[in-house]
DNA sequence: CGAAAAGGGGCATAAACATGCACGAAAGAA
DNA sequence: TTCTTTCGTGCATGTTTATGCCCCTTTTCG
């Protein structure tokens, strides 16, 4: 493995997990500790990390938690949510998994709003407190702490006597030929289940996740009736489109 | 965990709550007094707490914004889910329903402590999120938002295939003769069924719940192991000491 | 005052670190 | 090609850091 691309991985793991250990970065990409602290060493000096003893940080914000992770959050996810408010109408039952984006659709919904809203995701059921006319139903689980929602086989099993209008799906990883794509099997498995008892399928995506894969496929991109995107190089747009989904970017 | 991260947490926590003592911080981050000290000293020379004797407290606003009886009850509630800690050991399965003392105990919870939680009250299941050998499992159902706790067919189901070794049940009314009450019936249900499958059971109250009642009966007082409370009257404290519950309230 | 809790300084230790050196692979020059 | 240079890496070394423990002092509070 060339430098170069470990240091890219170190970023990646970084901004996926907030902090990084030496040690343990050594064993999971198979080099030296010594190597390891000459790459943090570098990305420091760079500007690109912040180096501690042990290992280090994500630069800009102090991430200690998903709730101050949703606070600090980009102005595109909240445009991305408010784009997406418009699909979302009186006496739907709507499902809503996990994701940042999710969480600030969820906190934009009017609270005017009459609806079923069905999650598994506990930041999103505790945001919809004051929506007096919503009536929230959590799907229990395993709670995985990585991404904060419930899976397992519970969760599968309680999908099984529900059906929803609108499936408003948190998107790791999309990809236009090999389809969404997330990091757990069983994170997988419960969107799949999510996927089948639902009428339309929307999902919010930045632009910085078009077109990457990670380790397992949820399902193909054309089982998506809506994508709420930022505004997407034409071909890629196209690429969507393609497959008879209703691709908002404007 | 990285002294940074450490130090990260002990900034929200003094946040959160305005103040933080050395010993509690001690217990609950779980490292020793000593380096709590090392910290809370490092970051008043940061300039970011002010250090007094046994703790810190908060730098900017001074604490001015609840009135005093909310502060109070709340600390009160903070000292009672203090004292209840020690029933919580390693390898147990805890069953945590909902109410604010609960939260603080949750909250409370060693980070070292390694557990499986069950909950129904999802700012319970938000709050374990740093304790990275703690299982989360969460019920599902209806969420119930007078007290943010799911409830349900659903959830009583979920509980049927499980068991606890303690149920820590959040009270609303308790009296010696006629019972534990709470005001809805579908919370009666869940609690009936938690205490079911529970082999101790433990209640902490603060003194102005005793000797209440409320609409919907959820058991008998003597199913109660253990009682956590403050000072209480001599007579009070033998009525449920009679009843075979071992009453904390020193 | 006196006991108990909290604090401070010093010490020990294990983990993390910096540095110099050696080896091998890739890149470039003869 | 073959020799030389450079670079990335791992290892051995002595150093620094983070932490817990001990002992003694200071503070708090009944």
């Amino acid at each position: 493995m060339l430098k170069e691309e470990r240091q890219q991985l170190i970023l990646q793991i970084l901004n996926d997990e907030h902090k990084v250990i030496a040690s343990d970065l050594s064993k999971r990409l198979a080099v030296s500790e010594d190597t390891i602290r000459r790459d943090l060493k570098e990305l420091d000096s760079l500007g690109l990390i912040k180096r501690v003893h042990s290992g280090a940080l994500r630069k800009g914000p102090p991430v200690v938690d998903f709730s101050t992770r949703q606070t600090i959050s980009n102005e595109t996810k909240m445009a991305l949510a408010n784009k997406a408010l418009e699909f979302i109408k009186d006496e739907m039952v709507v499902l809503i998994d996990g994701g940042t984006t999710n969480l600030h659709l969820a906190q934009q919904l009017p609270l005017s709003l009459k609806a079923t809203v069905i999650t598994n995701c506990p930041h999103i059921a505790i945001s919809l407190n004051n929506h007096k006319d919503v009536e929230v139903i959590m799907l229990g689980g395993t709670l995985f702490k990585e991404s904060m929602v419930n899976l397992g086989i519970d969760t599968v099993e309680a999908l099984n006597t529900m059906r929803a209008d609108l499936y408003i799906m948190g998107i790791y990883k999309i990809d236009a030929q090999i389809g969404i794509s997330v990091p757990s099997l069983s994170e997988a498995l419960v969107k799949r289940k999510m996927v089948n008892i639902s009428t339309e399928i929307l999902a919010m995506v930045t632009s910085d996740k078009i077109n990457t894969v990670s380790n397992h496929i949820v399902c193909p991109t054309n089982q998506l009736t809506y994508l709420v995107t930022e505004q997407l190089n034409p071909d890629i747009k196209a690429m969507y489109a393609n497959q008879g989904i209703q691709v908002i970017d404007e």
